[in-house]
DNA sequence: GCGGTCGTTTAGTATATAGTTCACGTTCAA
DNA sequence: TTGAACGTGAACTATATACTAAACGACCGC
């Protein structure tokens, strides 16, 4: 598990803005209850649909918080298939990187793509 | 599902290399009820780690044949986790590209990363 | 015409994933 | 002092995933 959890990051957000549990779980359409527990980590996150729900609600970026439910957007994971051999190589020769060279590389991508 | 099917590129790869379906399920580790369903797409593609060493046992290469079974290696999805944000914004901004504007990519990404 | 191999059919099973319902104790406002 | 909202505990449940076992008919060598 890392080292900040989908469930505390959840709680922590729709404290701050003082939305209810059962509120809030109406809005992502779950009950009440296993909502509870997977903001307490007793359960594992939800399906895809519902953290992207939860994304929003609670503005957050919605790939970060689907890696932090241990998941990766259901979108990128069709793009990398299109061409796995490519895709699969250049991301394990970033492994390394920061998020600052990976941000550069995403800048110098979208240019070159429009030239 | 994907214009060439999972289960009849194994079939067609398995046969080609004379090896027999009892033989090859051993080897991978499953019953050969099951690799036989699977070769003909009436079942699922197996969990990754038979796939892998489907691909092994074929000389194929495991990324691809991941893809077929419409699958992202984990090694790959635990890269992206380290950074969702950009690197989901990189893959999405590539799109349209083709495989070999990919692969140029990646090595200029190899030469960069030395440096 | 029997023993061994071939792939296949039918009918299951184990485990994981993704949740639900109902009932409970607490707190607070009217 | 009741009732409305809060979060939680215990006990299930439905569906999907990832398979297995037993038996079957066709063919092949001897």
């Amino acid at each position: 598990m890392p080292r900040i959890s989908f469930g505390s990051t959840v709680r922590q957000k729709r404290v701050e803005r003082q939305i209810g549990l059962r509120e809030f779980a109406k809005q992502i359409g779950v009950s009440p209850t296993y909502l509870s527990k997977v903001e307490r980590d007793e359960f594992a996150p939800p399906a895809e649909d519902k953290v992207v729900r939860i994304a929003q609600l609670l503005e957050l970026d919605r790939d970060a918080l689907l890696a932090l439910a241990g998941k990766v957007a259901s979108d990128v994971q069709d793009i990398i298939r299109r061409h796995p051999v490519e895709t699969a190589s250049f991301l394990r020769s970033t492994k390394g990187w920061t998020a600052e060279r990976l941000a550069a590389f995403v800048k110098d991508a979208a240019r070159k793509h429009k030239a």
